[in-house]
DNA sequence: AGTGAAAGAACGAAAAC
DNA sequence: GTTTTCGTTCTTTCACT
């Protein structure tokens, strides 16, 4: 689907905040209603929009503390590999993990409440999978910028 | 704020789709649609929910490229650390930037359209940043998982 | 804390331009 | 693409428990 200017920066709005109505979003965008609507459901059908999320003060509700493992593993067989990529799929600390490039295999970032109980994930449960060659891990001291709001630009991709 | 079961019930709801309505909330959660509304309300002002985002498929939108960068100051001066983070919260292509314990002091994550963007980027834009002493960027090979849902419990934090 | 009722606003589809 | 219309649904407030 090719987007145009319009539909970036409705998706800038809904990045921002998707609670608006269309009528609001109308006015921004200039537009009547209806259109609005009506490019919304297209962006939601081609998958553009992916679904809508309540973006939760993780301190708030008692998981403050933030990791980054890097991963090395001790083989690249496709087995090895996928078996891995299994198991921390299933690890609900690990928000993210990713195959990289570089000295590691993979980065993970783990949210949890805090020193002990990251302790607590790396004996009993990162570390149980099998096939990890070393780990090293990094703890999240300040965080500096943290957004999940892409940058559109104007142009069309 | 404390958080009962319900609480915790309902902002699990709201992770996964903040679109509902209250009245569809209301049945999973057994109460009338005031008492979500109240509920919900109440998160929003204690600041547990920080905001409703859209989630973009950053493939569809041109932003496909993912990478993280591992940075070293120079110096840790109040001052060095204070400017260099003033910078990096400037550059849009960095979703996140966090303060790390370890070997490296800052861990980055960019998102751009491809590796001449990403060349670009590091040539022109954080390597410009003053008091950088050294870098090492890695390359998402492959998203094995990316979610922001935190896992809450049902007990009370 | 909770409920139910009622007013006002928004949604969503259809019509016609 | 737009506007208008209309029935339906949701939001929000209020009186009350």
């Amino acid at each position: 689907m090719v987007l145009d200017r319009i539909d970036r920066r409705l998706l800038r709005y809904l990045q921002q905040d998707c609670k608006q109505t269309n009528k609001e979003l109308s006015h921004k965008l200039d537009l009547s209603v209806t259109a609005v609507y009506e490019r919304i459901k297209k962006l939601e059908r081609t998958g553009i929009i992916k679904g809508y999320e309540a973006h939760i003060n993780k301190d708030a509700v008692g998981l403050g503390f933030l990791a980054f493992c890097h991963i090395r593993l001790e083989k690249h067989a496709k087995e090895t590999i996928g078996s891995f990529e299994k198991e921390v799929r299933k690890l609900n600390e690990v928000l993210e993990c990713f195959h990289v490039s570089g000295e590691y295999d993979y980065l993970l970032k783990v949210v949890v409440k805090d020193m002990e109980h990251f302790r607590n994930f790396m004996v009993n449960k990162l570390t149980t999978i099998e096939h990890i060659g070393s780990t090293q891990s990094s703890f999240t001291i300040n965080e500096v910028k943290n957004t999940t709001q892409l940058t559109l630009s104007d142009d069309a991709s």
